[in-house]
DNA sequence: GCATGCTGGTTAAACGTTTAATCTCCTCGA
DNA sequence: TCGAGGAGATTAAACGTTTAACCAGCATGC
């Protein structure tokens, strides 16, 4: 088998310099239209493919970015990685992935292996609460506005406020908020922005899983049922995963969604499609957020500064089965502080499933 | 600030050459111990790192692997993105991935462009019902024993078995298989591998999702009421994500779990521990598959030719809340046929969460 | 008719590593 | 005393690319 075409083949057959080839194909040097062509011909024919090693050596850069997600266990991890990659590779980068299963030390040594490895730079999805020291290398760190040195992100505020204002709309009034940890940045914002759209007569009430847990164990019951009987019409998650157990749980309990409450996630997780109910939620714009980030490493790579603080990308409102209309029962349906509209920054919400509640459809 | 130090520094400073230098650190060549010794003591003073795409370009070797994984967004990934990254970085190579957006074609393309970027091999998840043409690199495809050209993976039939026993040993003789997809080998051996360990005397069904969805849509109802009608006490999914979709809908319907049937999946996926019921499932061993395959690509890098067609690696039970006795309903409750053992390769069962069916406890 | 400047190209060095070939002592056996 | 052989190091080439510096023609302006 033949070994693969470099330049040095293709300039042998031409009778060029090596010089010359690499400036036709780079479009740098000065080089004759008619020498190009041929040039470029050239190459196709014999299928000439650059070395990434030779031009890594020669200019100092690999061409490839690394990835680290804090929790590459993460159910949104295939999002991250898949629009990440496209990014990356659009712009000619590949994509090193980094794992620092889970614990925080590890993740600055994740990055430094990166580093090693030769990525120009990094992108980084931190572990809640983490704070990522300076590198001195290019890094792109996507977390939530609020954080400091957060590079890009969706705006989980305004997302927590379109679920806000649609619990609003359908007339919720007393509604629990499920998250996870109050250290998060971005489970914080989630959970201001949705009381930020709710009318200030609503009652709301906090659960963090995280202090469950560690009372009860891991993959305990949230005991959500006390809270339908004191009232509560709505269980606002803050992701689609405490949004699945909550549902699950309240169905095992005789509780139908939405007939007597309202759930709603957070990352439109592959399931949310799927159970019955469907599950409203709301979604990242993964593509955008990748993008800026990749295209903010890039210019880092190329000498800029890094990006003043980060951009919010505006999600997506989803509505499915799992929310609708508050039970008019003893709390009454008082009308007043109606829906407040979504932020202005917003496309408007889509609408699936269209297949009602108590429908008896087989598919 | 300094760049970074290589080979020359280190030689410049202790007045040696660079190819001792080198040899030193590889321990190739031939060096004085005591040489090495001040050698390696400089170079760690100097924190020195390695170029790679000098080795690279030196060696032919990136010593970078690939990972395409045909269905980037099957919630499988970060498991086996995780375990790949973690054997092939014990291995002293980094990991690039590769999207193939789901698509077959560009699963062809994903590997190429891999290979392009110089990955030394590529470790390839491949979509149901493709052949992996061969690239003439070194390659593992991670697929199903009965796959022709698979290298290692999970013993799906044995899985299945392993379901099979377990629901078997609770007196179910009427079984419901739900699957997505007629042509994965996965599915095909997960499947066999249950009905194996049934009772010739048991009423197997299978349904296809993909087929359901075809006629009604994605993310219609399964319809599965009638089945519980008809008598079936247990529904056995090929995917946690399936029996996700098989409990809440059976829950939604007031079917309760385990106490009116029971459901069981596959691959012990993110929420298999957290819905409620917890889910009785089956996981692969990850990290093992994953040193094998690496193992075996680096083996073909440095010249051995490829393993022979792929060992299967045992499964795990793991018995969760979801499944339990079958009712003794009309069926009748005979004890005939009983319990087969699961095939011996495997350990016993894993048990999870004893809290049983029906406790009231708050987690 | 000659300095000037542009065009299209070449030469050569550089990136950091590995490794085959070579060179210099030194010791040992005959 | 001399040749052989081995230990410990050096020299130099090679990997494939980029890029600064240089050079030969050729038209231009005066």
């Amino acid at each position: 088998m033949t070994p693969r075409p470099n330049l040095t083949h293709i300039a042998k057959a031409l009778g060029v310099s090596v010089a010359t080839v690499s400036n036709a194909l780079s479009g740098k040097g000065r080089v004759s239209e008619e020498m190009a062509r041929v040039i470029r011909d050239k190459a196709k024919e014999l299928g000439y493919i650059p070395s990434l090693a030779g031009r890594a050596l020669s200019t100092g850069r690999s061409h490839v970015l690394g990835l680290v997600l804090a929790d590459i266990g993460h159910p949104l991890f295939p999002q991250f990685a898949q629009a990440i990659e496209h990014a990356a590779s659009t712009a000619g980068y590949g994509v090193l992935i980094g794992d620092s299963r889970g614990d925080i030390q590890a993740q600055t040594r994740a990055i430094n292996r990166l580093v090693e490895r030769g990525a120009d730079g990094i992108v980084v999805v931190p572990r809640h609460g983490t704070r990522i020291a300076d590198i001195g290398h290019p890094i792109a760190v996507i977390d939530s506005p609020s954080t400091p040195g957060n590079t890009v992100s969706a705006d989980h505020w305004n997302g927590g406020a379109q679920i806000g204002a649609h619990l609003s709309s359908l007339d919720h009034r007393s509604i629990a908020i499920i998250g996870l940890h109050p250290d998060s940045n971005v489970q914080n914002d989630r959970v201001g922005g949705i009381k930020s759209a709710l009318p200030e007569e609503a009652h709301v009430e906090l659960l963090w899983i995280d202090e469950l847990e560690d009372k009860h164990g891991p993959g305990c019951e949230l005991g959500l049922l006390p809270f339908v009987e004191k009232g509560v019409t709505a269980f606002a998650a803050v992701s689609d995963l405490h949004a699945l157990r909550a549902v699950t749980e309240l169905q095992r309990r005789g509780v139908s969604i939405p007939g007597d409450v309202s759930v709603t996630g957070f990352d439109d997780l592959i399931w949310a499609g799927v159970i019955a109910p469907t599950l409203t939620t709301v979604r990242m714009n993964m593509a955008r957020i990748a993008e800026i980030a990749v295209a903010d490493l890039i210019r880092q790579v190329e000498g800029a500064p890094a990006q003043s603080d980060g951009q919010g990308v505006p999600m997506q409102l989803i509505i499915r089965q799992s929310s609708g209309p508050a039970p008019s029962g003893p709390a009454g349906n008082r009308s007043g502080g109606g829906p407040r509209p979504a932020t202005n920054k917003t496309n408007g919400p889509i609408l699936e499933n269209t297949t009602r509640e108590g429908s008896d459809q087989t598919c």
